[in-house]
DNA sequence: AAGCGTATAATTGCATACAATTACACAAGC
DNA sequence: GCTTGTGTAATTGTATGCAATTATACGCTT
């Protein structure tokens, strides 16, 4: 073989990433390596690999006694915003000149998918929906081809998915990001950057204008 | 106390982090655990930890036996300049408003200390310069006061270190890329952010041009 | 009542043992 | 000659034990 099989500590570090980003746990809380590994039933090894990489992607934090959940500020968000409207515009650009009729398609069964659970808006659709966000945001930037890009554009957006918590939980909401998804899919089929462009910044701005009417 | 104390793992993380971007290492080079142990005297166990966080930071990679050091492209270098060329001069207007006199005075320092290195140019100044150089833009961007932008650009920065092995051994290089700090630096402590702004992407676009007439 | 010091409980840090996986070499068969 | 299979060595994955650190509660002093 040529990978390392699936490990217990991959899982769990997956596992807690997803709990994290869903909200499940609220910001300041503690995390202890010894009730992780009796509630989930593994020792603390692999747990203690898990929260050791978490913490390397900031989303934990040591502290005296367990790791704690890192909360993001209002500010961190406008910031984070203000980055993406910089550089997702030459991104899209690389997207649509490169990405390929896979990729393509396997944006296009996402944007069903998440059309699907907007107008369901059933008992956990809400984390569905945010589960297809990431995973359309995932192929758009990794359809740039560039692996520079495509880090640093996920990594903003997954450290953003922890504070949209509610945003996306309101259905109007959702279905007018999910329509802005489309005009990117559109322009990205079309292989036209100019209009690429221009529906990721369209995308972002709006992101950032439903973002700041809400609480924090 | 409020932090846990400097740990094993904690220091070994830094100690293969630094030899990595240093070059110890080739690309491709595997690293494994009980050699490591065994050569630098601990259990694997902090070992373990540091890899995973290496890991985490996409400069190892997990292979069937041991992580591999991995490389980065010319194509890699050439996108993080670019994406560097869209935020670094916000980032620059930021700082020139937001950095403390605490901040300059460290800035300040490394720099005196790598003109002296440059001067000197003995055995080991390439690394002790390249140390600096991270330093430098380390406070750069802290004096951002953002945490995104911070953690946006000095992951690029890290990431380009490994790069440039061998581009600021050369001394006239690295002379001039001392100059092209101290700009920043007097526009920094003159506040003028439309002079940081111009500061630093002249040194983003000096740096990527003596990058270019590298081979890999 | 507030502050301090100590004892104790909880938690992490590291080492080590063992199991499981993986890679590699070498030989047999086609 | 190439592939395939098997055995062995090397390496990682996980569990656990113990030491050390840290937080917390409680009693003491002022």
């Amino acid at each position: 073989m040529e990978h390392r099989s699936i490990s217990i500590a991959d899982q769990i570090f997956d596992q807690l990433e997803r709990e994290i980003l869903a909200g499940k746990y609220a910001r300041g809380e503690v995390l202890s390596e010894l009730s992780l590994s009796k509630q989930l039933g593994v020792s603390r090894t692999p747990i203690r690999e898990a929260i050791r990489r978490l913490e390397q992607e900031d989303f934990l934090e040591e502290s005296g006694r367990g790791a704690v959940v890192v909360g993001i500020s209002k500010e961190d968000m406008e910031d984070m915003y203000e980055i993406r409207l910089q550089i997702e515009g030459p991104a899209a650009r690389r997207a649509a000149l490169n990405i390929s009729d896979g990729e393509l398609g396997e944006i296009r069964d996402v944007l069903d998918l998440q059309r699907f659970y907007c107008e369901k808006n059933g008992e956990n659709s809400s984390d569905q929906i945010k589960n297809l966000d990431s995973e359309f945001h995932k192929i758009f930037y990794q359809s740039t081809g560039s692996k520079s890009y495509f880090k640093t554009l996920y990594d903003l957006h997954k450290r953003m998915t922890k504070f949209r918590k509610a945003s996306v939980s309101k259905q109007s909401r959702a279905m007018q990001a999910h329509q802005e998804h489309e005009a990117i899919y559109e322009a990205l089929a079309a292989h036209d950057p100019d209009a690429a462009e221009q529906a990721a910044l369209a995308h972002v701005r709006n992101a950032r204008a439903r973002m700041q009417g809400m609480e924090v």
